[in-house]
Order: structure tokens, then C-alpha cells, then sequence
DNA sequence: ATTTTCACCAAGCGCGCGCTTGTTAAAAAT
DNA sequence: ATTTTTAACAAGCGCGCGCTTGGTGAAAAT
């Protein structure tokens, strides 16, 4: 009789036995690493939903039908695979926010450039799927003092993005309060979203961006 | 020799040696349940700093000089310690919002109310030693089913004083978004304060407050 | 045909956690 | 003077956690 591992309700009977060794790559396909990919996705669901500390590495490893040890070929620590999830996070944001900015959106008025940072800063929030984010934005506790560095740098460049258009808003009279404080206000009033926003709820992400704009610019006179 | 506990790295001699037994009540003195105060603050400062999962009963027990054991005397479980922790907070941040809101002030015009709601929702939030409702908001996932709907019914009714005066605001011009949604987001930006704000570096809470009023509210005219 | 590499399984170690149980000393009540 | 109550100590149980180590079958490289 196969012995399950220690004590655990899992007994390797009823795992799918996905076979052993190699995967296919086939006719020359980039299949690389999406185990991994199954394995990053799969600890982002669970940290968002339970946080990190409370999602143990077995939960993780049989959402994706692997025994308790094996993430650890993938990952070097539970940490490494949370950073791996929040740094995943972060280039699909950046990327997001940069098709957002892309000439020729450049030359129009900065309310329009604002009006798409903040869609699509709730896009990378909100949008179907997206668990990195809030993973990142409510457990990088959990991260070395290393990694956490590095994390603020990306988050410094996310945000740097946002002073410019701020500045032109405040210029021309649409933004009252001062540029520095009013990003970190705004930030915090998107961020937040994600405690209450549910797409469920007759509220869309379109008209959630118009009720943004609405509260922090005036219109132009 | 007196074993210290299990493997401990506190051991029993190097505690205060607190005296047994009840504590003196002293000429009718009603000094009642202060080691539980205690507890409350210390567990409130480390739950706030490091997290609760990432915080041990016993870091508890040895910020107050007690045994591993102890708190359990006066709290029947971690989660119960979380609860009244922020219960604690959620009672000070009402009594707080009261004398915000007390008359003669309910007579003069909205935005003076609007703006000594916010500056009482700042002190709740950033006063110095006010740890209880930045764990509210940022550890209640750990809190069991009941516990955290108990803790639901107190938020609605602090939010609930917010309604009537973003409504007076709407009505006159000065709030352009709609009601419901802008409580929604300006209470985010308010609370989102809690990751940024450092009082030590020269932005004071009446600034601040200034800073959210001309970002929320457009000047009357 | 043989060797090497890859991606996992199988088993379990040691540690720290929440919590319990029995005891004890001082204060309060009688 | 005796009893009861209070607030703690002393010791440790059992469990689940992160992580490790050795093995193995299939694919890829030679």
C-alpha cells in the first residue's frame, strides 16, 4: 500500500499522476516553464483569498495537482514565489499602463491622459483574473528586505507616470490640491477599490473611472 | 533548577517576577482589568507592525512580562484578542466621530462638518498610539465568520454619519460625483493614508486635511 | 544505444505554534 | 480565622508548517 504523505487527506491515489519527467516541446514550441506559470497563478489566487500566511505551500501545490515538496524545484522558498507573483504583477501593470500613455494619446489634453491612467490603473486592479496586484498591495510583508527594495523601485516607476499629468491638471486649474499629495491621495482612493469594487454589482470600470474623474478634477471653465 | 518553557529563550528567571494572586485595589480605587488594557495595547502594537499570523501569543505574553500561557486568562484565543483589539478601535473611532459632529457644529455649513469628519477620521487613523484601527483594516481577514460581521455592523454605522453631509455637499455644487461611490472612494484615500503617512516628516494632519478637502471639493461659488 | 537532464514523487525531519492542564500565592470575602 | 476568588506560573502536548533528501521514469542529447 502506497503510504499518503505524513498525514495528509491528499493520498497520491487520487492525484492525476501527470507523468514524470520531461514535458513535450513540441516541433520547436516555447512550452517552457508553464508548470511554473501554473504554479505562480494557482499562489496568487490563494494569497489574495486567504493571504499569504495562511496559504500553506501543500495548499498551492494541489491546486496544481503536485505534492507537498515539489514546488520547491520551481521556487527556492515560499517567499521567492510570492515575489515572483508581485514582480509578475508589477510588468503586467507597467505594461498596461504604458499602452495607456502610447503616442498619439500623448498630445491630447491631460484630462483625457488621466482619464486612461486611471482605466487602466483599474483594469490591472480590478479586471478578470488579475490576483497579483492585490497580492501585492496587501502582502509584501511577507517579503525579505531585499525584495522589498526592489518592489519599491518598480512601484517608484509605476507612480512617476502619474506626476506629469498631475502637474498639467494642476496648471491649468482641474487639480486644486498640490501634485505631491493629491497622487498619493488618489492612488489610495483607487488602491481601495479593491476592498469594495464587485463586477458583479451593476457598477462597471468605465463608469467607476467617471466617478473618479468627477471627484478629484473640476471642469475646465 | 527551574526549567524554563520548552526550548523558550525567556526563561522564567529573567522575568520581572511580577507578585501573584489578585493585584491591590487600592481605597476603592477601581483598577480593575488593567493587565487585560495591557494586553490589548501591546498585541494592538505588534499585530499592527508585524502582522497577525506573523505575531505569537507568546510575543504577546513576553511584551507584558507574562508566561506563554497567560493571555489565555484573559482571552480565551488569539482570534478573540484580534476582536477586541478592534472592537477597541472601532469604539474610540465613534466616540471620536461624535464630538467631530456634536452640536453647535451640526448647524454650520457642510463643508466645516465635511472637514472636521475628515480631521477626526485622521486622528483615528494617524494619532500617535492609535494602532487598534490600523489593524482593523488591514488584519480582519483572520477574524472568524461571526466576529467579522459584528465588525461589518460598526463600520456601516461610522460610514453611515458620512451620507448626510456628502449628500448637502452634492446638492450645493461642491461634490460633483455621485454620493455613493465617492464615500466609497474618498474614505480609500483617507485609509490608504496608513501606508504612506509619517508624521515625523512635516506634513501635518490639519495640512493633510486641507490637502483632501481642495482635492474632494470643488470652492462654492 | 547509452548517458544526461528534467520534473517530479515519496517520505519525513525539526521547529514553533495555539492552547491546555494543574498548581500556587496573594487578596478579598466570609 | 477560614474559605473563596483572582491572576498568574510551570510544563508540555499535538499539529501543521516550510523545507530537504533520495529516488525515478520519461524525454533529450550524444
Amino acid at each position: 500500500m502506497t503510504a499518503p504523505e505524513t498525514r495528509s487527506a491528499t493520498p497520491a491515489d487520487l492525484l492525476p499522476k501527470r507523468p514524470r519527467g520531461r514535458p513535450r516541446k513540441t516541433e520547436g514550441e516555447r512550452d517552457d516553464g508553464n508548470r511554473r506559470q501554473d504554479l505562480l497563478a494557482a499562489a496568487a489566487r490563494l494569497f489574495r483569498h486567504q493571504g499569504f500566511d495562511a496559504t500553506s505551500t501543500r495548499d498551492i501545490a494541489a491546486a496544481v495537482g503536485m505534492h507537498s515538496g515539489s514546488p520547491f524545484y520551481h521556487f527556492k522558498s515560499k517567499s521567492a514565489l510570492l515575489f515572483a507573483v508581485v514582480q509578475e504583477g508589477m510588468h503586467a501593470a507597467m505594461a498596461r499602463q504604458a499602452q495607456a500613455l502610447q503616442p498619439p494619446g500623448l498630445t491630447d489634453p491631460p484630462s483625457a491622459q488621466m482619464r486612461r491612467l486611471i482605466r487602466a490603473h483599474f483594469d490591472t486592479l480590478l479586471g478578470p483574473g488579475n490576483d497579483f496586484i492585490p497580492v501585492m498591495l496587501y502582502e509584501s510583508r511577507a517579503l525579505t528586505a531585499a525584495q522589498r527594495s526592489a518592489l519599491a523601485q518598480l512601484q517608484d516607476d509605476y507612480e512617476a507616470a502619474w506626476t506629469p499629468v498631475l502637474q498639467a491638471l494642476h496648471a491649468s486649474g482641474e487639480l486644486q490640491a498640490p501634485v505631491k499629495v493629491s497622487r498619493l491621495l488618489i492612488l489610495g482612493a483607487l488602491n481601495w477599490a479593491v476592498q469594495w469594487y464587485d463586477r458583479q454589482k451593476g457598477l462597471s470600470l468605465d463608469e467607476l473611472t467617471d466617478a473618479a474623474m468627477a471627484l478629484f478634477f473640476a471642469r475646465k471653465r
